[in-house]
DNA sequence: GAAGCGAACCTTTAATCAACCTTAATCCCG
DNA sequence: CGGGATTAAGGTTGATTAAAGGTTCGCTTC
């Protein structure tokens, strides 16, 4: 479990760092809100500590910025007594629930464990949009302008991963990391072979939506006009 | 975007590179600090991953070495745990930024993502601009007022190298290094070829950018009036 | 400064090679 | 057995390289 804290003040920032580790997750910690938007992209976390007051870029435009992204990790702000407003615009941006400074380590883990709850109850990006069509990851259905068909697991998975991944071209190697795992011994043409399966469903569909190859990098998806 | 990894666990610099390779990197990895000196003088590189404890010169005498060369290419040192002493001598050596070894694929991606974005490189999945024309790197796509077309990979990334060295004559020889790899045998014509390539392309766009030859030297970008 | 020469460069083309797409067969596991 | 996963293979496209002929440029010589 992987909790990525953005805090300024480092005094604090280090005093989370130790309690969330003797708690048994792993812990970051970034003191500006540029470096805490690269790291949050990397998707690699379970959880997100946020505070609003930041350097550089503040916690309102990162969390913004990462919901726009897709990125969809629970985030709980961390706000000072007199931040009520921003706390509020918080909440109404995508975060999950706030804590008031200063806290209590029994509360501070309480909180964590709920969000952590709330996140593995609901899947999050059940359904996930792009351009006209909507993929349901646990249904597998993708659906565009009311029709409707079933995708099997690895199609799902596969346009998944272009979908969260937006604008940004992904390499054979990411996809095949994704579907079978790190090390995994298969070749790019399974890849190609599920490539080719949803562009036939996506055309079935009339969706607006193509896989663009990139030759040499990779695919992305677009949505045509 | 090419980057230098000087490490001497091959296994780990094998990793590395398969992570970036996979993510559009360029990547060359050396394994002793002699090598990875000479490497990284060339000046081609645009971040270096450097080890701190490598045989026959180590990271921090590397460092101060190109530091003191006038090479300003951001530098992420790998350090081990117990290494703090080295890592703070490191930073103040000239390091961008360290990060301790174990660490995950998405964190070295975001550290990398930093430490270019605060050098003024341009981060690969943005849009690079030059006179009237804009080429995204990842998507090979090259626009100029409204218009569009496809590059290939190698025109691509000849232009970006063109684009971002900006008013700096690019030798074929750099060219060659960045396109085919450090100690590639590839000839001179091939570069003139992908150079007549772009120059069509650049045609078919009216754009009012030009390739320049500086004959005997290099090629350099020129916006027209 | 004109003529001549060679080096560097430009462009096009064609052959080769790699990447990609698709279909269909086969494998595997519940 | 049946659905999904994987592999195999042929065809197609596109990328890369090498080669060759033509052009420009800079230098030397007269």
């Amino acid at each position: 479990m992987r909790i990525l804290i953005v805090e300024d003040e480092v005094h604090l920032a280090e005093a989370l760092t130790q309690i969330l580790k003797k708690n048994h997750y792993s812990v970051d910690a970034v003191h500006d809100g540029q470096t805490g938007l690269d790291n949050a992209l990397s998707g690699i976390y379970d959880l997100l500590l946020l505070d609003i007051m930041l350097p550089v870029m503040d916690g309102i435009t990162l969390l913004k910025t990462i919901r726009g992204e897709g990125i969809a990790t629970p985030v709980i702000m961390l706000t000072a007594k007199g931040e009520i407003s921003d706390t509020i615009a918080g909440l109404d941006c995508g975060a999950d629930d706030y804590i008031a400074k200063p806290f209590s380590t029994g509360e501070l883990l309480a909180r964590i464990r709920a969000a952590l709850r709330r996140k593995g109850e609901v899947v999050p990006e059940d359904g996930l949009k792009f351009g006209d069509i909507e993929l349901n990851t646990s249904t597998l259905k993708l659906s565009c302008k009311g029709k409707e068909l079933k995708l099997i697991l690895k199609e799902s998975e596969l346009l998944e991963l272009l979908m969260t991944r937006k604008q940004a071209v992904t390499s054979k190697e990411q996809m095949i990391e994704k579907l079978w795992g790190f090390d995994s011994e298969v070749e790019h043409n399974n890849v190609e072979v599920y490539i080719s399966f949803l562009r036939k469903k996506l055309t079935f569909l009339n969706a607006s939506v193509r896989i663009n190859t990139i030759r040499s990098v990779g695919y992305v998806l677009e949505a045509m006009p």
